[in-house]
DNA sequence: AATCGTTTTGACAATCATTCTCGATAACGT
DNA sequence: ACGTTATCGAGAATGATTGTCAAAACGATT
């Protein structure tokens, strides 16, 4: 059975206190720097189940895994700005029909998909059109 | 100035030859195995080149990139088949429409999307459905 | 509370894809 | 053909992730 350890705990809130999708190295940096004596291997494995336990969302990003506690049991997908890390999550009906849809008319079953969206968000807009407002 | 190898010829000649996604490590040993005196390095070199040129598609699973030759100056998205890596090319303009929306209802600019429909081919779901007709 | 079989941990090594280094090579404009 | 300079290739270096395995922690059960 899946035994209660403070570690899987520890990562979970260290998780829920990023608003952001954060990688496995900086979360444990963080604990780390707040006296945890947690290791870096069980932290990776922590977010490995909580990914696929649902609790966490997961996605990659210049070839590193990042992860984010996100709202458990709704499938969603997220709108992330490239520059400060801020994360929307995003629902869409019509996105998840288009992807049934267009699997079933190829004869593709299990279909599954990756949907992200990236680009700059209003501050960081803001900031790029005028860099001395900074 | 950009000049023109038999190198990068070689690369973009076997790329086309995969119907499917490739990774640079598995071009690499195709060339190879057909007696090219490529490095790895410059074929990871040609293959970025590609992709930023708009000649090739990548996408990342499993945590490595993979490549396609792809219908140039088309924006598209992929059908992958995740047993045998069947690749069909799908258009959604409706989900262009969607992503640009979403960004620009969040104040978001310069959006960008990532969108993969993973599945299994319809030669594949039979085989898994009836493994004993292999 | 002490015991016991099983799960989890953590320090470290190992792996694996990708990038970097840098001297040698080869394109291309002249 | 020449010189400039982008490109190459072999191997080292990097960096994220996973594997190893003895020690520690769980939790059910006395
Ligand atoms: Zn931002
Ligand atoms: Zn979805
Ligand atoms: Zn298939
Ligand atoms: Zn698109």
């Amino acid at each position: 059975m899946k035994r209660n350890t403070w570690q899987r705990e520890a990562v979970r809130t260290a998780l829920s206190e990023n608003e952001n999708f954060v990688s496995a190295q900086a979360l444990h940096g963080a604990l780390k720097q707040s006296g945890s004596s947690i290791g870096l291997a069980t932290v990776y494995r922590a977010l490995a189940d909580l990914a696929d336990e649902g609790e966490a969302d997961s996605l990659q990003q210049e070839g590193e895994a990042l992860y984010r506690a996100c709202t458990p049991g709704s499938h969603h997908h997220h709108l992330i700005c490239r520059n400060c890390g801020l994360t929307v999550e995003i629902e869409a009906t019509a996105v998840e029909d288009w992807a049934r849809q267009v699997a079933a008319q190829h004869g593709f079953t299990r279909a599954e998909h990756v949907v992200d969206v990236f680009g700059l968000c209003e501050a960081c807009s803001r900031l790029q059109a005028d860099p001395s407002s900074s």
